[in-house]
DNA sequence: GTCTATAAGGGGATAGAC
DNA sequence: GTCTATCCCCTTATAGAC
């Protein structure tokens, strides 16, 4: 077990914080402190406020892509499993992440450029291999909508965390088997949505 | 038609900064400026960049949750309806609003109490209604499963807007038809996953 | 009601001792 | 590598003239 460096304490309290309140409402002071150290520090070690949040926002960025991209873009996998394993491996990964993916998509919002520096270097490129499995499965669904479709089914319920909680629908206390519970749900009702026919209207 | 007020003029600046850029990035400086006014018009109509604030998501999260509220809590709506009527009031209501759904949900994580007062004066309790249709359609969902699916189809796609446009996967210029299209087959989808099974696995 | 000028404090960053 | 002290700009808020 190797000691925690300077540097790597720096990091953990940048991710801490950053993820929790955002880029803009965060002090550098909290997150010397958070990591037992001082502003000094930070600036040595990372130059400035914005290289260290470009630094955590890379590695949380891989983190969602990574839960995700090998599997869609195996070609070897049918289209049932990927949804299946993507719904597992996600839930999995946003359990022990709750603020993930409200984190990235408000600061993406925010700052456009910066994500897209960032997803050039990420980029898996599955979109072509889901596509032709799409088209060979005959399944009633594009592939936008397929996506949009599992990608909210998964993360809706974490973005929405504080709206669900508020409301009642589900207490504090039983949310984490609410979302696990889903996990297991949503590949049956993806798959169920996309032998929808042309509805009557 | 009425000239405007400045009062007026500084609620739709800090309502277009704010819904911008959040809470913490905004500059009062820049709601004045962009009112066309100074900062201390500002604190002397409204007190304090907080007070203002409070205004503001006073009003969005009305709008947000009237768009929905009166329509579930209807007894008379059968379900099937509520969610084809739902669903064409929230898209409509985000085409006009793209940063709406990100805003609010963005500033409930940072500010849990703000909103934990302003819903107090805003709940609609419409849970309970569609509970009991909902058993007596003999739909194979929870509650819970339905409301978050919904919503999150309905919402997602404007949550996750800058992911869909830089993944390649939606075209910038194609972004509107692609949620309008979607309005329309999100009812259907969902009632085809409330006539699920237990899945053989 | 509206403005200019300024107060008071917080913020990121750095100098320089150790 | 680590710390304390400090710089200096920017921010919110207010005083006070008009």
């Amino acid at each position: 077990m190797e000691p925690i460096t300077t540097e790597e304490k720096i990091i953990r309290a940048a991710d801490k914080i950053f993820t929790q309140k955002g880029y803009a409402a965060t002090r550098t002071r909290e997150i010397a402190e958070e990591a037992g150290t001082n502003l000094a520090l930070l600036n040595y070690y990372f130059g400035s406020k914005e290289k260290l949040f470009r630094n955590v926002v890379r590695e949380k960025l891989k983190m969602l892509l990574s839960a995700m991209g090998p599997i869609a873009s195996d070609a070897s996998i049918p289209i049932e499993e990927k949804i299946r394993k993507i719904s597992e491996n996600y839930t999995q990964l946003l359990l022990e992440n709750e603020e993930l993916p409200l984190f990235i998509l408000n600061e993406w919002s925010v700052n456009k450029r910066l994500f897209a520096d960032l997803i050039r270097e990420t980029r898996q490129h599955a979109e072509p291999v889901i596509e032709k499995q799409l088209r060979e499965s005959g399944m009633q669904i594009t592939l936008e909508d397929l996506i949009v479709n599992t990608l909210g089914m998964i993360l809706f319920p974490f973005i929405a965390k504080p709206l669900i909680l508020s409301s009642g629908l589900v207490q504090e206390d039983q949310f984490t088997a609410f979302v696990a519970g889903r996990k297991e749900k949503i590949p049956a009702w993806i798959i169920s949505l996309t032998k929808q026919t042309v509805a009557s209207v």
